[in-house]
DNA sequence: CTCTAGTATCGCAAAAATTGATAGTAGGCT
DNA sequence: AGCCTACTATCAATTTTTGCGATACTAGAG
């Protein structure tokens, strides 16, 4: 009679408001309220200070919701660990991944994981990759998505894909009817970047620093869908993971070309937090990431690969993901 | 809506029986079988087998039923440890005694431990030492009280009480009417002593040996009550704990005469496992056994002391402890 | 001081948990 | 083997809990 109201408290404390953390379980917020209410009165403790706006909680409310926390994750791996006698697969597994890591990446993965194991959910999340590992620190997620991984303490990162970098450009451009170009071929171009905060534009730089190559950066922005709207209309030409723009080649819209001279990739890798025990969901979830990446491209990108680059690898529109994805646009 | 069905599964678990199981929860066997079920369907696996007839956990309701044992002591800590915040005392202390410490001996912390924590419950249940033992091991009492306490790697014993030995004859006796007696004036008498699987028979016996005196054993009982039964129809004399006695000394029915020459106690203890926290309520009842032991009795019994050994301290007849103890004939 | 976003409270509707009665089973006994 | 007994599962009815919508209340912003 009341496990699911020590859950609505910790949605509530976490989103620090009984509205959202309602939401969050699809009650009222009237629910909500009782359901905390009912808490307070049995431990007889105020858990909540309500006359703060965001609500804090009270040094009572902090030791019951850590507590409370661990309590519920130990109850769900308890039960995964029954479930597993059968090979039962059920939960939530809940992904956060950066805006770039569309449903195009994967699609085939979430798709099979619905097929395969319909008892499971799976909720992707969008977001800064700072979120994402902020979500993976605080157990809001499960799994994180993120370019350039870097395992910490707390967190451990499993390699999945490595994208190749190709030269992006209007159809128009001088350069984009090259079969491959040498990277010094961009000395002095018109260039839209990402903004410095990101890694993938400290990398970039990185790269062409190397080469001794120097771009003229005329914008930054600090996602992939504006950096291509802007090489649409001829603002420069841009570096990017060959995966999100197969869409736009597909349409011929923008031109992708294969850099001859050079390798260089944006690694994707798979975040979690390290002395978690992840669920059966997640772990099948994992192999089936690992194992139906798009493109391991263990090789290189090389010059006469350019149709390959070129193709759009499959036209279907992807096959929504249950749960709710917040369907945001898709930066970086 | 299902910490109680847990709880209910746990403890038919336990006691391999649903009807036990919900009996022990004032459930309808109806209800544990329904909350059973539904465990079940919830996690698709069956976690009772039922073929058998003491029923048997398989190996899923092993693992599940070991998991949720641990998961709702460590909700139980979280809890207590919230309510600390405002010095609320709530919960159910679990207490095994072994017979001979009957309610005369905690009389006073039971009442005191009712009046000042109200919304706490104390449980006492009288058993035969190991099962005391076994209890506390087991994590089904919180506290033990046993006699001759042996600390072990799992189990963490408290100094309690000291009980002074004394002579128990009848009236007539040709003992009794000694202000004290010398421990060489029982060679050859005879005697009701403990049986031999009984540490306090064995200490009785080491202490007679070292004193080079030799009883004749007529009688071996495994409980106090039957030897004092015994020594009123005049079968023989015994060494018990003279708080053991005190209601036959009341009443005339028996004599107890201390033993000069020689210092011997009945040491009892305060039990639990090492490395359960225990709950505020648990605390607080060991103070009160602690702090208001009937006779702490740190000197030792000396000629002349007849009469203080022989008044029963009190004889109000014990308020009745709350819950259900069970109320057996109370042996050793 | 008012306005807004967010909460508490109340009565009612819906969904449970619990029960008592009853049918079904395993294991012991003759 | 077959009955008996002690348990357990199932079902319908009832009681209890939970959830919701409407409405009153409150902290903080402007």
């Amino acid at each position: 009679m009341h496990l699911r109201f020590v859950e609505v408290f910790c949605d509530v404390a976490q989103r620090r408001s009984f509205s959202k953390g309602a939401a969050a379980h699809n009650l009222s917020q009237s629910s909500a309220s009782q359901a905390v209410s009912f808490l307070e009165k049995r431990l007889g403790t105020k858990l909540i200070d309500r006359s703060k706006r965001p609500l804090e909680l009270t040094p009572a409310g902090r030791v019951y919701f850590d507590g409370c926390r661990e309590l519920l994750e130990r109850f769900r791996a308890i039960e995964d660990q029954v479930q597993q006698f059968h090979d039962r697969v059920t939960g939530t597994v809940r992904v956060a991944a950066i805006y770039s890591v569309g449903l195009m990446q994967m699609e085939q993965s979430v798709q099979t994981f619905a097929e395969r194991y319909p008892e499971a959910r799976l909720r992707v999340e969008y977001l800064h990759p700072d979120q994402v590992c902020e979500q993976v620190q605080n157990d809001e997620a499960d799994l994180g998505l993120v370019s350039f991984p870097r395992p910490s303490g707390e967190i451990v990162s499993l390699d999945w894909q490595r994208q190749p970098m190709v030269l992006v450009a209007p159809p128009a451009h001088r350069l984009a009817s090259q079969p491959s170009i040498g990277l010094s071929e961009l000395d002095g171009e018109d260039y839209i970047g990402f903004t410095r905060d990101l890694t993938i534009r400290r990398e970039v730089d990185r790269w062409l620093k190397r080469a001794r190559v120097a771009v003229n950066v005329v914008h930054e922005f600090d996602n992939i869908e504006t950096i291509k709207r802007a090489i649409e209309i001829g603002s420069g030409v841009a570096l990017l993971p060959s995966p999100t723009v197969w869409q736009e080649i597909s349409s011929r819209t923008l031109v992708a070309v294969p850099i001859a001279d050079s390798e260089f990739f944006r690694p994707l890798g798979i975040i979690h937090k390290r002395h978690k025990q992840l669920t059966a969901a997640v772990q099948k979830f994992i192999e089936l990431l690992q194992h139906e990446a798009p493109e391991p491209v263990p090789g290189a990108t090389q010059a006469g690969q350019a149709d390959a680059v070129g193709q759009a690898p499959d036209d279907r529109v992807a096959g929504r993901a249950r749960g709710r994805s917040r369907s945001k646009r898709a930066p970086v």
